[in-house]
DNA sequence: GCCTTATTGCAAATGATTTGCATAAGGAGG
DNA sequence: CCTCCTTATGCAAATCATTTGCAATAAGGC
């Protein structure tokens, strides 16, 4: 069984969060900007951009322009970008704090995906820091496994 | 500064491993293969194929070729498959014990890349694994940072 | 409403990786 | 060595995710 999770999962103010940021870098609010912040406020999980495409109302926009707002909402660290391996970068929305962050583990089966609380020590990457002389550190982790149904 | 590498970087008994276990599986050893895993062995981090490519004499083989021999020896265990997060996939010869494994350091101004030795937590993720019913745990995990030449 | 500027759609370009298929090259057996 | 069967390779073309160019369109300040 899984913890209590420590993400802030209702968070009513994204959109005018969202409102707020675009304004001070004079960028525009549009529909499409919108609806994918709707898509991306349902999904516990990262989703690809095909696959927000596929959950937005039909014709809202085009492929090419989830592309471009997901890479607007990445840089004005809205969503995050995740990379589970296979060729598709996937994308969830920041809840909370924008300093957090968390992992993720995935089926190598089925893709289910779960939410991971643990982090790589900062002792640890403190101590890589020193070691290596780098700074500004930060890491990439994701677990995989085989779920509970696919082990049968 | 770095600790002494744990790693085993002479082990001049590679391309016969890689003899023997194709026999096994009566697959050919061509000439492709043995200057590709040549190459390899004078790597001392991950290299992408086109690397590869380019670092295999003139005429040797195909790019694509390249590619299949490296799906090969990635199945044989021969070497491993890291992604460093811009789309190319790079893959690093496995010396000594080959259920060992490590992480990098690669620093997002030059791509200079630092082998690290630090690993994630053996009894968190031991602990994930109870947490979420999921078997045979492996993890991806990367560093990123910048470098000491890059600080300036 | 008007005007400037950001945004979109659509088609086409990229870049990494894969596939189809005919030809070439290992290597076991003679 | 020579033969034969099977695996490997080259080359061209296909895929897939992502990016770009550009003309047409929509936002929003005034
Ligand atoms: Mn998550
Ligand atoms: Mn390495
Ligand atoms: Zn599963
Ligand atoms: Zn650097």
């Amino acid at each position: 069984m899984s913890r209590p999770c420590h993400h802030n999962h209702q968070e009513p103010i994204k959109l005018d969060d969202l409102t707020e940021r675009l304004r001070e870098k004079s960028q525009k609010i549009t529909g499409p900007r919108q609806a994918i912040l709707e898509v991306m406020r349902r999904e516990a999980h990262p989703v690809t951009n095909k696959k927000i495409m596929a959950l937005l109302p039909d014709g809202v926009c085009d492929l090419v322009t989830v592309y471009r707002s997901m890479h607007l909402l990445e840089k004005m660290g809205l969503v995050r970008r995740f990379d589970f391996g296979d060729g598709a970068a996937r994308f969830e929305l920041v809840r909370g704090n924008s300093e957090d962050h968390h992992h993720h583990l995935i089926c190598t089966e089925c893709t289910t995906v779960v939410e991971i609380e643990q982090c790589f020590p900062n002792a640890l990457e403190k101590q890589i820091s020193q070691e290596s002389g780098f700074k500004k550190l930060s890491h990439k982790l994701e677990f995989f496994g085989i779920c509970p149904e696919c082990q049968s």
